[in-house]
RNA sequence: GGGCCCGUGGCCUAGUAUGGAUAAGGCACCGUCCUUCUAAGUCGGUGAUCGUGGGUUCGAAUCCCACCGGGCCCGCCA
């Protein structure tokens, strides 16, 4: 939960007092540059038949008197109201001074579980798949920001078919002592074709699944080894973006542990019978849960996967890829009308990344892999850096460079709604300029700059405001607002979005305030402009994980 | 064939959930500003019948219907 001086709820509910038919979304934030806030008028007007003018009066009545208000007008149909940059800085100043953040947070005791990646170990991971862990992971961020304890899944596919034949693809074809994510690969893609040709490969990999389910030693212990290989590579480049899994659940410990069986026993008088296969009815469809043989498939495992994240957690969030819409609502009927979950359960969805020549194919070889683009983000933002510092040393450089390439891949691929289709261009990708990562990152380390030279400086609270001030500290006393909204609508990128309007009103300040030179009580408010300017850009960063640097 | 998602200047996007005031940015292009706190920046300019056609409404990028174009799904795969 956040806390915070909550103007706009004020003014909401003084309104409401009066029109008890008012809605929230009557009050909305100005996007014309009328005022701060607006009561959109209209529909009262038009049931109690009120002009204008009398809507006015009745406003004024009830909030005329309010000391963050600075005026009120009525344009139209719209009552605007303009509130005190003073009372929004003492209000973001309030929280700041005790705990350094704004808004401040109280801790929710709710258990959150967010799965994200949860991708098939068959190779290194690529950027396609990237898109799921950078909005799941700074999901998980925004919601740990609200106070809720979080923790992050990966749910690791180790006993589905693609995994047997990696694994059947490893002992046939991969001569490697010691294989590296990259050499599985390859004997996957053989063992693929191989199949796709119809030779005995298919029944290879049957029986190593029949093999795994029974517990058969020698299989577990290769499939877990071929799969360690890839999940520590996965693992490897995801840290690289600042990426971290909490948990991991293995299909085959379901397996093992009967969990998976319960869910059969549990789902008994739903299930039916096909040549030995068993299905229960889900919207209409037959959803298999086993196969004739008698293994299992990934839609029980799924469910005993989320009957154990219903045992340990009050709120689910699954963050996956719209091929899993369908999955996923079989999931949700299962879980919550058959078996009778209560807990909250919510699906956050993405659309598929492609590349300018077409799909991403493991197979065919066609996939950018995130090392490949970390490498060449960190290549492009040390040659730029250094073309920019060269008095500095390469450490730094260097160090500057891997925080501009993480925070310029993450960005690049949060900001856009994750609803609409991603065509990955390097081009793109790689400009550190306009609306990138390196936009915000650099007005952050020229606001650093300032301080540094003003150390100790007193700050305070000013008495007025001039234009581009007091759009900043509007801007700064919205954070909250979009918080809420992106939590509501489980939209990280909301943040990401923030971030850009919060430093173009941070560089309009920069341009038309000058503060080491300015009068002692100009500069005073304007440090503490600053400060507030820079504890909120962290804040806000540290959510969609752009790295901040003091200086670049 | 059925279902879900997307369509906003030449290119990439924000805004759509909850309809509201001249549709907001970036890239590219043209021009401006480093003897004031870092030019990865700033300011100005060119460029949009918000996919198309209907409808609802005082008011539609936003809601409804139809159509067009793109993505995804409709496996004893995951």
């Amino acid at each position: 939960m956040l806390l915070f001086d909550d103007y706009w709820k004020k003014i909401f509910e003084s309104i409401q007092s009066a029109y008890p038919e008012v809605t929230e979304g009557d009050i909305a934030l100005d996007k014309s540059g009328h005022c701060d806030l607006t009561f959109r008028a209209f529909q009262v007007m038009k049931k109690r038949g009120l002009s204008p003018d009398a809507v006015f009066s009745k406003v004024k009545e009830t909030l005329g008197s309010a000391d963050f208000i600075e005026k009120i007008e009525s344009v139209g149909g719209y009552v605007n109201f303009t509130l005190k940059p003073k009372r929004l800085m003492e209000a973001i100043w309030k929280e700041m001074e005790g705990t350094n953040q704004y808004p401040d947070t109280f801790q929710d005791p709710e258990r959150v579980s967010v799965e994200h990646t949860s991708t098939n170990p068959t190779g290194p991971i690529h950027i396609g798949r990237i898109r799921n862990s950078i909005i799941g992971d700074s999901l998980a961020r925004l919601i740990a920001r609200y106070g809720y304890r979080v923790t992050t899944q990966y749910f690791v596919n180790d006993s589905g078919r693609q995994v047997a034949s990696l694994y059947a693809g490893y002992r046939k074809f991969v001569k490697v002592d010691k294989p590296t994510a990259y050499d599985l690969l390859e004997g996957y893609k053989k063992a693929t074709e191989e199949m796709e040709k119809g030779t005995g490969m298919n029944d290879e990999v049957d029986q190593v699944i029949r093999d795994y389910e029974k517990g058969e030693p020698s299989t577990i212990e290769g499939i877990k080894k071929v799969c360690s290989i890839i999940l520590d590579s996965i693992n490897t480049s995801l840290s690289n973006l600042g990426i971290k899994i909490d948990d991991y659940t293995w299909e085959s410990d379901l397996i093992r542990t009967g969990d998976v069986d319960r869910v059969m026993e549990d789902l008994e008088e739903e299930l039916q019978d096909e040549d030995g296969a068993k299905y229960l009815m889900s919207n209409g469809r037959k959803m298999f849960l086993t196969r004739k043989d008698g293994t299992s498939l990934y839609f029980s495992r799924d469910i005993a996967y989320h009957l154990y994240k219903f045992q340990n957690f009050d709120w689910l969030i699954d963050v996956l890829g719209e091929n899993h819409k369908e999955h996923a609502g079989h999931i949700e009927y299962v879980t919550k009308s058959l078996l009778n979950q209560e807990h909250r359960l919510d699906f956050v969805f993405y659309s598929y990344v492609s590349l300018e020549t077409g799909k991403m194919s493991t197979r065919k070889g066609q996939i950018i892999t995130l090392d490949e683009l970390y490498d060449r983000a960190m290549e492009e933002s040390f040659k730029i850096v250094k073309g920019k510092r060269p008095e500095l040393p390469d450490k730094k450089l260097k160090e500057i460079a891997a925080g501009v390439a993480v925070s310029a891949i993450r960005f690049h691929i949060l900001k856009l709604n994750s609803n609409k289709p991603m065509v990955f261009k390097w081009s793109e990708a790689l400009n550190l300029e306009g609306d990138s990562a390196p936009f915000v990152m650099y007005s952050y380390a020229r606001a650093s700059s300032i301080m540094r030279k003003l150390e100790n400086q007193k700050q305070s609270v000013g008495l007025e405001y001039n234009k581009e001030e007091g759009s900043l500290i509007r801007q700064m006393y919205l954070y909250p607002y979009v918080l809420v909204e992106s939590l509501k609508g489980l939209k990280p990128e909301n943040v990401a979005n923030y971030l850009l309007e919060l430093t173009r009103k941070f560089n309009d300040f920069y341009t038309n305030c000058p503060v080491i030179n300015a009068a002692t009580e100009e500069k005073e408010r304007r440090v503490l402009i600053i400060n507030a300017y820079r504890t909120i850009v962290k804040d806000a960063a540290s959510i969609v994980g752009l790295k901040i640097l003091e200086e670049m």
